[in-house]
DNA sequence: CGTCTATATGTTATATCATAACAATGCAAG
DNA sequence: CTTGCATTGTTATGATATAACATATAGACG
C-alpha cells in the first residue's frame, strides 16, 4: 500500500511521531515545485511563503492566522491574500482544509493520488493524514445502496493522539 | 442491520425518494418527544419549531435562516435564539450538523445508535443519512495503525442523488 | 400557595470566517 | 513592445458563531 510510506519522511505516516521535522517539510516544498512546474503552474512567493508556513508543523492553520504572518511578512494584508493562496494549494493537491477547524494544513502525500482522513488530536492540536481508501470504499458501498454518486468526500476524525493519551486531563 | 429500515417511515432511507413526507416528518417529532420525555429534558416551543422547520424536508438549513423564520413566528430575533435550539437538539441525537454546508439538518434515526454518513446532493441539496458503521470501521483501523484514538469522526459526501443522476447539466 | 432554584429565553455586542468586485501590477507569447 | 492573462492588492461586505449578561418561567419543595 502506497500509504505505508510517507513520501517526504521515508517513514510510516508520522504526524504524531517524533522526528526530524526539516527534512520533512523540506522534501514536501520540493515536491510542491516539482508537481507545479510539471503542470506548468506557478509557485509564487506568496504561495511559496504560505505552504512553507504550513509546513511548519503538522498542524491546521486558519486563513486569518496565515494572514497576520503573510502581512507581517510584507504581504497584502486583506483576508484574499490568504484564501487565494489556499485555495490555489488546495486546489492542487498541496493543501487541505480542515472543515471541522476552519484551517487548512499542507498535505502529506502531495501527488499521489489519495483519499485522506483526517486525524485531529483535540488535546494538541496534531494532524495527521490517514489513508482512507477503505473507509471510502465502504462510503461508497453505502452510497450506492441509495442509488448516490459520491464525487468529493471528507472524513475527519477527532479524539486523541498517541502522546496525549498518555497525559490525562 | 437496524439502517435497512427508516424507523420514520417504515422503508429503507429515502430521502432521495419520493414519498409521503408528511408522516415522516410527524413520525420523526413524536419519536423526538418520547425521547426527551424518557430523559427527562423539555421540548420547548423554540426548540419544537426549529425541530419542526428541520422536518419539512430532507435538507440542511442554515442557522441564520432558521433563525429569520422564527424571528417571523415571534420568537427572539438574535443568533443565540437559533443556535441554543441547534445545539439542543444536536446533543441530544435529533439533528446533526453538516459541517460542509454550516447548515444542520434533522436526524433521520433518531434513539438509534448509529454513526451516520451523510450523502449531500450538490444539485438539489436534498441529504440522506446513510450506515456508517463500516466505513466508521475502517477508518478505527487506519487510526489504530497511527495510534490514534478515535472520539468523533465526521463523515460527509458531496455528489449527485439519483433523481439529479439523470437530469445532466 | 408562595418562594427558591435551575433552566431557558432574550438581548447587546463582538468575534471569526469568507467572498464579491474592482484596481494595479507584472510576466510571457506573439 | 504591446497585448492578454494571471496574479496580487485593495475596499467593502456578507455569513457564521459565541461571549456575557438580563429577564422570565417551570418545577421542586416547604
Amino acid at each position: 500500500m502506497p500509504h505505508d510510506q510517507c513520501p517526504n519522511c521515508a517513514a510510516p505516516d508520522l504526524a504524531f511521531a517524533a522526528h526530524d521535522h526539516a527534512p520533512c517539510a523540506a522534501d514536501a516544498l520540493a515536491r510542491a515545485e516539482a508537481i507545479l512546474a510539471e503542470k506548468g503552474l506557478r509557485l509564487t512567493p506568496v504561495r511559496r511563503r504560505t505552504l512553507e508556513i504550513l509546513l511548519e508543523g503538522h498542524r491546521a492553520l486558519g486563513a486569518y492566522d496565515l494572514l497576520t504572518r503573510l502581512a507581517a511578512e510584507g504581504f497584502g494584508a486583506q483576508p484574499p491574500v490568504a484564501y487565494r493562496a489556499l485555495d490555489f494549494l488546495e486546489e492542487h493537491g498541496l493543501a487541505h482544509r480542515i472543515r471541522r477547524l476552519n484551517a487548512f494544513t499542507a498535505c502529506m502525500h502531495m501527488g499521489e493520488a489519495h483519499f485522506a482522513a483526517f486525524l485531529i488530536c483535540r488535546a494538541c492540536h496534531a494532524i495527521s493524514e490517514a489513508p482512507a481508501a477503505p473507509a471510502r470504499s465502504a462510503l461508497d458501498t453505502a452510497a450506492n445502496a441509495q442509488g448516490f454518486t459520491i464525487e468529493t468526500a471528507t472524513i475527519e476524525a477527532l479524539g486523541l493522539c498517541p502522546a496525549c493519551q498518555e497525559v490525562p486531563a
